[in-house]
Parts: structure tokens; C-alpha cells; sequence
DNA sequence: TATGAATGAGAGTTCATTCAT
DNA sequence: CATGAATGAACTCTCATTCAT
């Protein structure tokens, strides 16, 4: 629909940088994929980094707004919260294979950790703080809110970033609609394990005494 | 010590590829890190490719010595070998987080996808295996025994891969010991939870019953 | 005066190549003869190939028009034509001494042979049309079209591709406008007497009553 | 049948200069062509130039033997000397295309061309002082001795050096026996034509009153 | 806004050569 | 005699970036 140059470089920039990765990705290739010089992405966006800022930053508004949402919606238990926001967030990354694939190279270390970890933290703060308040056994320990917010994100995250792999184990395409459906239905129960055990309250000393 | 230069160039390979990444490293730097001469890295390797390789099927193999070891040992419930194995392989990446950090980048796209598709597979497929033949109730649906893969996948990486943003949540450093043990007590724990709704036998249809 | 960048390149490689040959030149050299920058070369003209291309398209559009407009004019016997055409061909060497040793490096092998050949191939098979249209007897046998084209361009070619050799023989330069009006007397005289073999008509048989 | 490794080096080398020229030949290619170390051409010729001096020593000598044989033969007259020379020149060129190729490629300038030249003028001189001891009118104009060299030298060779080019006009392959008796015919004619001219006296005046 | 031309720096790779064994 | 290992120099080519227009 007759984008804005400046548009189509972010996309062509997210595609480039999704499929092969940041450094791997020439300033040519994203600008011939947006049918633009090579010299109009340092118009737009001043340097490579710069436009990688700005790729990632779209992201992180709309995910940040997504997530948000439904964490703070003050209706709702703390687990029927977690169970709409793991819905949620597998939408998101369902929808933007990009995101995922980008934030997995750049979080692992090099030079844009930062970047990452900036937009991440205010999330996994939010969440740690909910948790704690709910459930105060997750203080330190087995069951600890960053223990908890760790698993989670790497049970959501897993499915996309490991996606090419899996595709070879699997009998079907692991982005299909089908694999995202049957993966939430997935990761929900496991949510509500959790929960369960969270709300019978036992945590470290219980498991200690297993 | 005294490494012979192969070896030596092979370590800095694996230190400058987990920091940086693949495509951010240049063998300029990896040969000043190991104190040999750039051409050097071709005569013994070939390609930078091929430095690659080498350094990840050294890692394979060692890998998959250790997880093949655990998984088939004869003795010992499924339950048990199981969490032996999330044991083994939070202690294998702890201790060797460069390849974490390499596997992470290289297995979400990009030219490198196959050589690290082609060596984990044996080991999901394994995995599959057993969960199916021991609990049928694993073949397809919320708990199937693909999903459940991937969401260990996500829990065991999760903690390493993401390690330098989480650096900046917790409070401890998420790569010292203390952590680790912290990471194994919690795994094991979310794996007990996970094999005791296997042998209570509720799969799919409790699941949507509830 | 005052050539494009573009063109000095060109000017560059057409006497580097022509003076140690294209595998010894060396893109460097080139670019500081045409006092440009190296990566200059490769935004004009693609690759070290393409711009040995582009030299000899250059050279050979020259020729062709030079050749063609020779051998195609309407009025003149075929001895006239082959007399100018033998007198214009040395002129343009004569004018293009880098042309002949780049061709003579390229024409024997390697892989730019195809380059060459592409480009001989039509002037070669214009003459032979000619020679068997105007002299039937010059089908097979010693005095063959094909024999006495290869004769005649070894005549035109000897004097400059051996030239540096000459030169140390003879006691003037080879390359000297005296030399050039010695040849060319020579090569029509040599002409002549094979025109007038091929007008007596004693071809093969003649040739082999001997 | 065995040969020495030196003698294999100077045979892989041969074939690899004639193919694809000095520079763009590698000691690695030559290497594994016969089979030794790298280490060992040098162990062996000192440098590469070296090898290159040995190869053409080889031919040398062997033409020079060969072609002194025949010109220096007490008996006949020069004409048949000359006869008897060319066809001697193309079966030796016939039986080592690398020979042309590799001094096509040196003769024509470069860092070679004294090993070239060197070698090649005692040749051309001792053909100049019989010409012209037989038929002083050689002496300047336009059937000089050094023009009738470089014309014999032209013919004698062009169906070689050209030869990858002509394979593509001439139906049938020009390295083939058949492909060189007729050359050897043509040639031997031309040789008579002009010793026919010779003969008659007539040199440069004669020319000129044309 | 947008681009073609131009550049310095550096990429991976290959080179002929050396040397200890 | 022969080799595997090692190196400094140079190679072609690509990079992100700049700038005049």
C-alpha cells in the first residue's frame, strides 16, 4: 500500500536482520530489498545501529503496549492474567518471527545487549514484583519469581527461536497456525501447574522435604 | 597448557564467537587472541566456516557423549533419567557457555542453521522416543511429547542465553555456581511436576476438561 | 584531458594489464595508476574480470568498426580490401599495443579465452566467407581459407606480440613509425604474392604436381 | 614409468604454465599435480621463477638441438633447409602445446621476457646471417631478413597459440594430426612462394616499380 | 528527499617462501 | 630427500559511511 521509503527501509531492515542477522546483514542488501539507495538509510536513520535501534524499538512499543495491557488488568486473578499474557506473548512473537529471531542473536552478548536488556527489564521487573506480592514464598529459592519468570520466557521463547530446527523434527511447519494453537494449549497447562503448586503454597521447604 | 597453535586458535575461536558472534568476528581477532598468524587459521581449517565447525562438533561430541550416557542409562525410572539428563545439561552449558551463546545465534536462522540442526536432532528425536513408549498418552495434544521437548529446550537455555540481561535483574551474577545450583533445583523441580501429571495419566482430555 | 575517474580506470588497467599481463596486476596497482581509490574499480566495473571486459569491449567495438568498414566496402577487388584491411589492422595494433598483448595472453588459454574468442570469431568468419566466395579453390587443401587466415593474422600479430623480443635483434624499435610503414610494405608484398597464387588458381594440385 | 619427483614437478608444472599461465598458476596446483610436498619445488628449483627457468631450459634446449640440426645441414640448398626447418619448428610446437603457450604468454613483456629472449635470439640471428649471406637483396626493404622472420615466426606459430579460438571456427580440432599436416602443407607452400620471389631477385626495387 | 559517486578500513583468503624435523 | 607447520605480504572484494548534487 505505497509506503513511505523510510517505512519500507524498517521493513526491509527487519526481514534482513530476522533472516540473517544483524552483521550479516549489508546496508545493500536491506536497500536493495526496499528499492531505496544505500545512502537514504543514513539519511533516515544516521548509521546500521541506528536502524537497528529503530527496528527494535517499533517492536518493543508494541509489545510493551500488548503485555501491559493485560499484566496491569486490574480485574482477573494474577493466573488468569499470566494465562492471557502467555497467550498473548505467543501471539506476538507468532506474528513477528523477526522480533524473536533478532532479540535471540542480540541478547546472548555483542554489542547490542544493552539495547535489549533496557526494553526487557521494566517487564521482568513488572512481573517479578506481581508475583512476589501475590505469592510471597517466591522470595529466593526453588520457586523464585526469577526462576519462574526465566522458565517462562524460555518455554514462550523456544518454540520460535529453535523454529528452523524443530521444523526438521517435527511432521509439520512449527509457524503454522495449528503448531501455535496446540503450543498454547501447551505452555496454559503448564502455566497452570504452576499455579497450582503456587497456591498450595508450598515451596522450597516442601520441595526440600520431597 | 602449552596447547599446540590448532587448539590454541580452536579456544579463541570459541571465546571470540560466543562474545561477538560468528559474523562479528574476524579471524584477525581470533588469531591475535591465539597468538598464531592469520593464514594459519586457513592452513588448519579452511574456512572461517570450517573454524566453525570444528568448533561445534567438538562441543557435539562431547555433548552428546554426556546426554547419551544419562538418557539410555538401563537402571533408573524415565522420571529419574530425566532429571539426571536437565542436571547434566545445565551443567554441560554452565561450564561451556560459549557454545550456548553460538548454538543460540546459529539455530535461528542463517547459513549455519543445518550444522547445528543435523546434531541436535539425534538427541530430540531420543528424547521423543522414550516419552512416547513410556507414556503413550505423549502422542499429540497439549502434553505431546514434542512439546514438552521444546519447552525443557526453552527452560534449560533460557537461563544462559538471556544471562546478560539478566545479569542486570537479578542481583547475583545468573553465571556463578550459586546460581547454577539455584537454576537445577528449580528445573528439577518444574520436571517433577511435569512427570507427576504424566504418571497421574491425565493428558489432553483432563486437560480440557478442566 | 580531465577524464572521468571511470575512464582513467580504464586507461589504468589497459596498460597494466597490457604490461605485466592480467594475473600479475594487481587491482592496486591499477587504482593508484589511475589515482583513484581500489574500491572505485569494483563500483564501476563489478570485479577484476569485469573490468578486463570492459577494456577489451572497448577495444574490440574499435576494431570491428575499423575491420568491418575495410572488408565490407563495396567497390574494390578482394586483394584491394585484404591490402587495406592488412595495412589498417597494423595500424591499430601499431595505435593499441596493449590490445595485441592482452589478446595474446588471453587467446592461448585460461579463463578468458571465451572473451577472445567470442569477438575473433565473427571477423574470422567473415574473411573466410569471402575468400571461398571470391576463390572456390580455397576449400581444403594447403592453400585453404582457414590456413590462410591463421597465416595472416600470425603475419600481423608477430611483429608487436614478439616485439620486445625483436627489439634486442633488430637495431631499431620495433614499435617505431619506420618500423610500422618496414611491416606493412612487407605484409602487402607477402600479400600480393598470395593473391596471386590464389588468381593463377593452382590450388592443391598445382601445389602437390610439384 | 616412475619418474623422479624432480622430474614430476617439472611435468606438473609444464602442464599447469601452459593451461592457465605463470601467474595464475600456484605452487599448491603444481604440488598436488605431481604429487609432492609444496616444500619440496622449492627444496628443489628455490623459487618459483626457478621452476619456470627450468621448464623453458628444457624446451630450449631440446629446440634449439633440434632446429640447428636442420639449419646447419652441410648438404641442401636453404630453401630446403628452411622447408625442412618449418616443418621441424611445427612438429616440435605440435608435440609441446605448452611451449608455445607458456612463451606466447612471456614473450610479449613481463618480468620473463629476458629468458625468453635470450634463448630465442642466437635462433633468429643464425636464420638472419643465412638469409642474408644467400640473398644479400635481403638486406633493409621490404623482404628484409628480419621481416621474413618475423612473418615465418607468425605463421609457424599463430595455429597454435590461437588454437583454443580456432577450435571454434575450424570444424575439426586444430591440435589433431590431420589439422597439422595440412598447416605443415600450407606453410611449406609459403615458404616456396617466397624463396620463389628470392630467387627471382627481385627484393625491394622490383617492389617499389609495381 | 533522494541519489550516484567515491572512499578508508577491513574482511576472508591465497600466495610464495622458510624452517625444524 | 621430503614434509607439515608456520608466516608476512598481498590478494580481490565488501563494508558502512560521506558528500556533492
Amino acid at each position: 500500500m505505497n509506503l513511505s521509503p523510510r517505512e519500507r527501509i524498517l521493513q526491509a531492515a527487519d526481514e534482513v536482520f530476522g533472516r540473517v542477522g544483524f552483521d550479516a546483514a549489508s546496508t545493500r542488501d536491506i536497500a536493495e530489498a526496499a528499492g531505496v539507495n544505500k545512502a537514504l538509510i543514513h539519511y533516515h536513520f544516521k548509521t546500521k545501529d541506528g536502524l537497528l535501534t529503530a527496528v527494535l524499538e517499533g517492536y518493543y512499543g508494541r509489545l510493551t503496549d500488548t503485555l501491559r495491557g493485560v499484566l496491569l488488568r486490574p480485574s482477573g486473578s494474577l493466573r488468569e492474567r499470566m494465562r492471557d499474557l502467555v497467550g498473548a506473548y505467543l501471539d506476538f512473537l507468532h506474528a513477528n518471527l523477526s522480533f524473536v529471531r533478532i532479540v535471540q542473536r542480540e541478547a546472548g552478548g555483542g554489542r547490542h545487549v544493552d539495547l535489549v536488556a533496557e526494553r526487557t527489564l521494566p517487564l521482568l521487573a513488572l512481573g517479578r514484583a506481581l508475583l512476589r506480592e501475590r505469592y510471597p514464598t517466591t522470595h529466593g529459592g526453588a520457586m523464585a519469581a526469577e526462576q519462574l519468570l526465566v522458565s517462562f520466557y524460555g518455554m514462550l521463547v523456544a518454540g520460535f527461536t529453535f523454529g528452523p530446527t524443530l521444523a526438521r523434527l517435527l511432521e509439520s511447519d512449527p509457524t503454522s497456525d495449528a503448531a501455535l494453537d496446540q503450543r498454547k494449549r501447551h505452555v496454559a497447562h503448564l502455566v497452570d501447574l504452576i499455579f497450582d503448586v503456587l497456591d498450595r503454597g508450598d515451596g522450597d521447604d516442601a520441595e526440600a522435604a520431597r
